[in-house]
DNA sequence: ACAATCCATAACCATTTGGTTATGCTTAAT
DNA sequence: ATTAAGCATAACCAAATGGTTATGGATTGT
């Protein structure tokens, strides 16, 4: 199940928000104080953009105690890939492209 | 020449000027008359996102006597596919893929 | 010459946004 | 039992955003 584009593309539109989650792409995950460090602005701004990345469903979190980890959804992303498969010229050619070697390959 | 990230995904976090962009990808250029009753919003509404997509690189436009005829720049997602393709498990797995198929057919 | 069209900009407004500090609840540490 | 740590939420604020109507300049049509 995934999260409007709108919410997506919204969420994605913050540098701190993008930063975080690339944060926890390549990281892996993180709990909140981890992550109040990376981001250079206090727990509580984290926590907001923690809440409107989980609208958009790119990241989840698990209680462990006190802490929350966060982590990021992989297939999350998806509602913008689409959304640029469709509309984005650029980037359709250079998919379409591989798509018709797959094809010419499956026989 | 391509526009910061941040300009690309701040003009396309919004749905009335994704719904410009890709009217603009479907149909071809276009005039701001034929755009705005296309969008539902004012013509100076129509006028601004057009603003917010020339300084995201996303438009073009030319001028002919009293009208403005804006166009799809073709390359103009590449920052966003870019990001995509650093940072995103998703699409890169599906990119990765065709690209080895790519690879092993080369020699 | 005059009127109408196309568009951008200005001026304005309500709402949203991204940040802050303050607070309070839960859980862990001493 | 207290104290401290971790986090979310509330309350607040300045700035940005997305919309509107008003205006005016340039171009086209009559």
């Amino acid at each position: 199940m995934q999260a409007s584009p709108n919410f997506v593309f919204r969420a994605l539109a913050d540098p701190t928000r993008r930063a975080i989650f690339e944060e926890l792409t390549r990281q892996g995950e993180q709990t909140v104080h981890a992550l109040t460090r990376y981001a250079g602005v206090s727990q509580p701004a984290v926590s907001k953009h923690l809440t409107v990345l989980k609208r958009a469903k790119l990241v989840r979190h698990r209680r462990d105690g006190r802490e929350t980890h966060y982590q990021a959804q992989p297939d999350s992303l998806a509602p913008m890939v689409n959304w640029l498969d469709q509309y984005g010229a650029f980037w359709r050619e250079r998919f379409d492209r591989l798509e018709d070697v797959l094809k010419r390959m499956e026989p």
